[in-house]
This record gives C-alpha cells, sequence and structure tokens, in this order.
DNA sequence: CAACAATGTAGGCGCCGACAACAATGCTGT
DNA sequence: ACAGCATTGTTGTCGGCGCCTACATTGTTG
C-alpha cells in the first residue's frame, strides 16, 4: 500500500479536482464530502479543514467555474477576428459549450448567485460580467448594436445565452439546431431595425 | 391524541401539495419523505406506497408543475386581448411570474425533463408546448412575427423566456428590470419599432 | 526548541432513503 | 354475508451522509 505521508500537501485543490470530475460525469446527488474525502485518500472529516460545510465546498466549485466560463469566454472573443457578428457567435457558442460540457457545474454556479453568496463567487462572476459588457458596449460603439442603455441590453444578451444553455441542457434540442439556435439569435440581436 | 384511521384516505395529494410548499418556501435540500409524512401524520415509510422512491416524488411534481404552467399560459394569452403583441407580452409575464413564484420547482422540471424523464412529465410538458407552439403559429399567421421555421423560432422564444426566467431568479435583476426585460424582449422578436 | 497553528484521524449523533416483514382496511365475487 | 385478495398503512433495520468534538501529527515561528 502507498505509504501516504500524515499530511496530503494539497488536499484542498485535490477536492475540488475530484468534485469537479464527479459533478460532471455523475451529477451533484452523487457529490458527497466523505466520498470525497476517500477518493483522495483521508479520513472523512478531513475535507472539514478546509470547507466549512457541503455549502462552502459548491460555493468554492461555482467561483472556479465562473473564473474558467470568464476565461474561455475572452479565449473564444480573442480568436474570432472576422467581425463583430463572429465575435459574438463565437462568444455565444463558448458559453453553449460550457453549459453542455459541465450543466450541473453551470447549474451550481447560478444556484450559488442565489441569496447570501460567498465573495469568491461574486468576485468570478464579475469577470464573466466584465468580458460580456465589454462585447456589448464595443458593439455599440461600432455601430453593430442598436443604441440604448447598455445595462438593458447586455441583460436580454444574457438572458438570451443562458436560455439556449437552458435547452441544450434539458435535452429538449439536439446539436444542430442549437447552432441554428445561436444564429438565429445573434442575428436578431444584431439585425436591429434601423 | 388525533385520532387518525389507519387510512388517510389521501394521502398522495397530501404528500405532494406539502411537497410543493416546502419547495417554494424552503428549497429543494429541504424536502424529505420523511419530513413529509411526520408533517401528513404517517409513518415514515408510507409515502413508499404512492412514490417509488424520491425521485418518483420529484417526477411528479414536475409534471403537475408543467400543467399548472400551461394553464397559466393559457389563461394570460386569453385574458391579454389588446393585440398580439400583448398577448406575446402576458405570455412571457406569466412564465416569469410562475418561475419567480416556484423558481425551486421550474428547476425541478428542467431537471426531471433531462434524461429518462417519466411518461408523465412527458406528457405534461407537452401542455405547455403546445401553448408556445400556438402562440408562435398565431403570430406567424397574423404576420406579427417573421415567417420561417416556427421550430426554430418557437425555440428562440422558449430560450428568451427560460433566459429572462433564470435571470430573475438568479437575483441578478430586480421586478423593474424584469418588466423592461420582457418588452425588449418581445419588441425585438416581433420586429416591431418602439 | 518550545509553543502554536495547521492539518489529519477516530468516533459519534441524528437524519435520510431504501428495503423487508407484518397489520389493518377496502373491495369483489359468489 | 363473507372469504380472499389488493391496497395502504406500521415497525424495524441497514448503510450512507453531514456535522460535531476530542485527539494526533506535522509544519512554523519566536
Amino acid at each position: 500500500m502507498a505509504d501516504r505521508p500524515y499530511h496530503h500537501g494539497n488536499l484542498r485543490a485535490a477536492l475540488l479536482a475530484e468534485a469537479e470530475r464527479t459533478l460532471r460525469e455523475d451529477g451533484i446527488e452523487q457529490l458527497s464530502l466523505r466520498d470525497l474525502a476517500r477518493q483522495a485518500g483521508v479520513s472523512h472529516a478531513a475535507p472539514r479543514r478546509h470547507f466549512a460545510d457541503r455549502q462552502a465546498l459548491l460555493d468554492a466549485l461555482a467561483a472556479a467555474g465562473f473564473l474558467r466560463l470568464s476565461d474561455e469566454l475572452r479565449a473564444a472573443i480573442e480568436d474570432a477576428t472576422a467581425n463583430y457578428e463572429a465575435q459574438l457567435r463565437a462568444a455565444a457558442t463558448a458559453y453553449i459549450h460550457f453549459a453542455t460540457r459541465d450543466a450541473a457545474l453551470l447549474e451550481l454556479m447560478f444556484a450559488a448567485k442565489r441569496g447570501e453568496q460567498s465573495a469568491a463567487v461574486r468576485v468570478a462572476f464579475g469577470h464573466v460580467f466584465a468580458e460580456v459588457d465589454g462585447l456589448v458596449c464595443r458593439g455599440q460603439q461600432a455601430g453593430k448594436l442598436r443604441p440604448g442603455d447598455p445595462d438593458r441590453l447586455r441583460l436580454l444578451l444574457f438572458a438570451t445565452m443562458q436560455g439556449i444553455a437552458s435547452l441544450a441542457t434539458s435535452g429538449a434540442v439536439d446539436t444542430r439546431q442549437i447552432d441554428e439556435l445561436i444564429a438565429d439569435a445573434v442575428a436578431l440581436i444584431t439585425n436591429s431595425p434601423h
């Protein structure tokens, strides 16, 4: 048997990584602190040193998820250089890709944002917010989006992305329809009445 | 002590009603079969005669939720007689109202639709689908919605409503902003000047 | 190097979902 | 009327979980 040292050395990160995998593969209902402890080879109470309770672990997962989502959004936007509409489509595609790959995590992220959110979740969400906000503001400045209150436009864009993600996740639509949906939504938002 | 009869008489309905209340007031994590049994004044194993497992109860809640949602949508559409855009706004408002009042239930409903959905859930969802489908088709026939594949338009409408609901639920926006969002979304979809 | 902080272990409590064995009640055919 | 059966309760049990306390080991710092 592997003669483990008394101290794991990186238990917190190991728990988070394993939790994210379990969340993706088996869903949130299969996620238990005791099981994570077993898989990390520590006792059932060890996780408590790093997460006050189960919700604290979920909050940490949500915060990490928002950070990763903002990274993927930024990368997608930077890679799409053709034109503004392509950027918008790339961002939406990246969002939906995240949502379909980590459906349970996304659900958790928005659940964590509901009420009494931890500071880490709030900060991490701010990064995602900034990406979408920048996208909308650049679109308005370039004249690709209709002018008006950027707050309202940003909310509308956010809602549309989130809605498409929800439909994709619920299995109501297949992959091809998702791409159509994204294209339709982007066309609708950019083709404003002149 | 209340000398209860051996048979409750309407346990299944009582459990569902109490479950819906608990879901609304305390969230899904507080929902336990044993607690429902206690509140109904029966033994901890009695619910098992009506729901094979916890998931079966959740499925039944989801099915009932879809039925109620379709009723509320139909009522809202029927009451809005001014014009088509008013109908659309009324339907969206009814949807968001349902979502904010029963956030946990709506989440549950879409979770239940994910994978291996029970027959009851599928049928109940069909009623909601029919309402939205009728709304879109009538809009196209009246020339209020742009022509094209009604499937795609319906999906777009559904996604937008679901997205707004998600934002409303997550507490990211307040009530006034929600109304603005609905108005913006409806205006965008009907392509009407504002 | 002694005190202390950080991190892990062992055990226990109450709750939960699921299951099995048994009991009371309602229903149906004769 | 009533015997037999299906329905719907009850009690008891099992393993798992989150959370808590007391204790053990290790790293750090004055």
